[in-house]
DNA sequence: AACGTTAGCAACCGCTTTATC
DNA sequence: TGATAAAGCGGTTGCTAACGT
């Protein structure tokens, strides 16, 4: 076998990436020696330019490597040890609906990276996932071909599938909004609520956090919807057309936000449209099954309305609810008169 | 003990996106 | 507005350690 040092020698001589191709890099493992001026020379003066980073801080790396090695292992906030059975779980679900957006599924996981969830995702997830009888890619069962062929040696999901079934069309990104996926979604409920983070002063405050509605009314031309206070709940009621016509009124906002805003219970949301053909959802026993840590169950779901176990995870995770073009400017006046 | 296989993971590659001029 | 550089990202590679035979 070839070791370490051998590779190493037999790199060093090679020009790297483009990027630094002007100069000899070394590429294969970071030694101590490596980290420890690396993490010297970021802690005391910032990145800045990764591309001259290699330089001022004595290494003999493209500045590439520099940043990856920072990002995915030197960096102060990073989170080291096995992954929680909620870690897992909230992999398991914003893959399901991102798929293999890596860097976005990391976010969710503060002090993780994406090179680590990639890697935890490809060498444990995945095999659960398959020795449970369900495509990785698509979270739906597989064939019975596939499925006996599967790793047998599979560790056990620490969660179970409840349900497979419903499917309906959901724009997961606002900063994607043109991609459009089908949600396969089985429903799989959380083993644990995730915790509820402190209050974050820097999310964007014109982001209506769904669970913490007090009072709200509004009209508009097209929509109307309107929120009502009571003493300790809240009802709200939002106008949306069905999901599979106008799958976009919901959608998660910035990623970024999401776990921010915690859970703040609510007694019940009504859902509803002015259009004849469309369907009103009455939501209740919401706290209820939150409150134990699941997500609605399958009675709970109507599928002519397409409200299914998506918009429930959203719901229960303490996300956001995006409203519709139509509806934002009603939504960031409210919130700006939160604000006074 | 020796060898082969596998799992886990760090690092790299190359493409895409974003920022800057 | 286009060119270029820098940063971001996902896929892939290949090493090490652990395990099995």
């Amino acid at each position: 076998m070839v070791s370490c040092d051998d590779m190493q020698e037999g790199l060093e001589n090679k020009t790297g990436h483009q990027c630094c191709s002007k100069r000899k890099v070394k590429r294969g493992l970071w030694s101590p020696d490596e980290d420890e001026k690396l993490v010297k020379y970021i802690t005391t003066h910032g990145h800045g330019s990764w591309s001259s980073v290699p330089k001022l801080a004595g290494l003999q790396r493209c500045g590439k490597s520099c940043r990856l090695r920072w990002i995915n292992y030197l960096r102060p906030d990073l989170k080291r040890g096995s992954f929680t059975a909620l870690e897992e779980s909230i992999i398991v679900e914003v893959h399901r609906m991102l798929g293999n957006r890596w860097a976005q599924i990391a976010k969710h996981l503060p002090g993780r990276t994406d090179n680590e969830v990639k890697n935890f995702w490809n060498s444990c997830i995945k095999k659960k996932l398959i020795a449970q009888g369900l495509d990785p890619k698509t979270h739906n069962l597989l064939s019975n071909n596939y499925k006996h062929n599967s790793n047998s040696n599979a560790c056990k999901l620490s969660y179970q599938y409840s349900n497979q079934q419903t499917t309906s069309t959901f724009i997961v990104d606002s900063q994607i909004n043109d991609i459009t996926k089908d949600m396969k979604a089985p429903l799989l409920p959380f083993s644990t609520i995730p915790p509820v983070p402190d209050t974050n002063p820097s999310y964007p405050p014109l982001l209506h956090k769904f669970s913490s509605i007090s009072t709200f009314e509004y009209q508009n031309p097209n929509t109307q919807a309107f929120l009502e206070s009571g003493s300790n709940s809240s009802i709200g009621s939002v106008p949306v057309s069905s999901f599979t016509s106008r799958p976009s009124e919901f959608s998660m906002l910035d990623e970024s936000c999401m776990w921010v805003g915690g859970y703040e219970p609510i007694q019940s949301i009504k859902l509803e449209n002015e259009q004849p053909e469309q369907h009103v959802l009455e939501i209740e026993k919401i706290n209820e099954l939150i409150s134990v840590g699941q997500n609605m169950d399958a009675s709970f779901e109507t599928s002519t309305f397409g409200f299914d176990f998506v918009d429930s995870t959203l719901l229960a995770c303490g996300m956001y609810y995006n409203p519709s073009p139509i509806v934002q400017p009603a939504w960031n006046s409210w919130a700006l008169q939160e604000k006074k």
